[in-house]
DNA sequence: ATTTCCATGTAATGAGTTACATGATTGC
DNA sequence: GCAATCATGTAACTCATTACATGGAAAT
């Protein structure tokens, strides 16, 4: 019961068109990097077994730009078999880990402006990842409008969309709410 | 630069009482189980890193209920102090691994039927957790109104009703929207 | 009798990042 | 000349879960 995703990822991208490694990275960083990410030290040894187990192939090496050889790998029958399976099994869950969540959970052991300024540089988090979802939507909408998977990668940019709404939001409150704190904290003060 | 951040999880909650490791996860699986979560095998080997460091200390040891040792740790100065220089630190964005999406995203690989099954089951995921959240709101206002760490612990929890509330939105629109993609490949079909 | 809960701890395994090794080309 | 980008791959390290070992007490 292997829980990691990469070689689903993988298999995924190259149903669009054969890529390396170097390009998966890129393009996985390019189109998903708002809910997923993977790292070189895990995508060169997955290519490898997938190779190894037939899920891909080498589709052509070549030497455009750089310096090293460019290995693209296609997808085989079986491989699209594995990424149907793998879609049809439930998702699982995320493990939680919020590290700010966590920081305020013990607030009262910081000083208030400092929790202020932890929220502050989540709120600019926000707003960066609402103008990146900005710009996505106008490129879906605008180069692949009558791709095939364009309705899917709108119904993932929705849920980046509307959690980050929700989240601008808190922080508002949030920030409202420690600076009350700070406040009542100073008056006990004195 | 270690990025795990068990320990400051243990020295936060040792600021509550004294606790042993068995007391310390369950204690973690009912309060903050909304955005954190420990296991045993990070749990004890931290509390013996913790107490070789002078972090904390053993308060007790007794035989209460079961058959082994109780073993409970006290926070030591050193300790407090640890835990307020990491409340200053800058929290690490998390990073983005949702396999729900990641299946949403190569969605037209998938059959309508599953991918709405999917996101059935998402769906009843944040309705549980919304239900628990209304527990844990009532507890804390009834059971800990006064308590000086409450307005910290309702700032999280606030934080989890306002995503799941959006989230619950883009469930609605989403099963609308699979639906519509399922009648139009329907009719294409045809 | 058997399951559940209390309780501590280790070992095996998996997951994932970062740094390193290597090296050519393009743009400043 | 130097930094950035292209490109593949390995090694070391960190982080975390799961399973295992051990065993008593209480409830069914």
């Amino acid at each position: 019961m292997s829980s990691s995703r990469t070689i689903q990822a993988i298999l995924g991208f190259l149903t669009w068109h054969p890529m390396s490694g170097y390009e998966l990275r890129r393009t996985i960083g390019e189109s998903v990097a708002n809910f997923w990410s993977e790292s070189f030290g895990q995508i060169y040894p997955a290519l490898r077994k997938l190779a190894d187990e037939g899920r891909i192939e080498v589709d052509e090496i070549d030497r455009e730009g750089g310096g090293r050889d460019r290995i693209r790998y296609r997808l085989t029958g079986a491989g699209h078999e594995v990424l149907r399976r793998w879609l049809t099994e439930p998702a699982q869950p995320p493990r939680p880990r919020n590290e700010l969540l966590l920081k305020l959970f013990f607030g009262r052991h910081a000083d208030a402006g400092v929790l202020e300024e932890h929220v502050l540089a989540f709120r600019r988090r926000i707003e960066t990842d609402r103008a990146r979802y900005a710009e996505v939507r106008q490129r879906i909408e605008r180069d692949h409008g009558d791709s095939p998977d364009a309705d899917y990668w709108l119904l993932t940019l929705r849920y980046g969309e509307l959690e980050r709404e929700s989240l601008l939001g808190w922080s508002e409150e949030a920030l409202v709410r420690l600076r009350e704190l700070a406040s009542g904290a100073a008056k006990e003060e004195s």
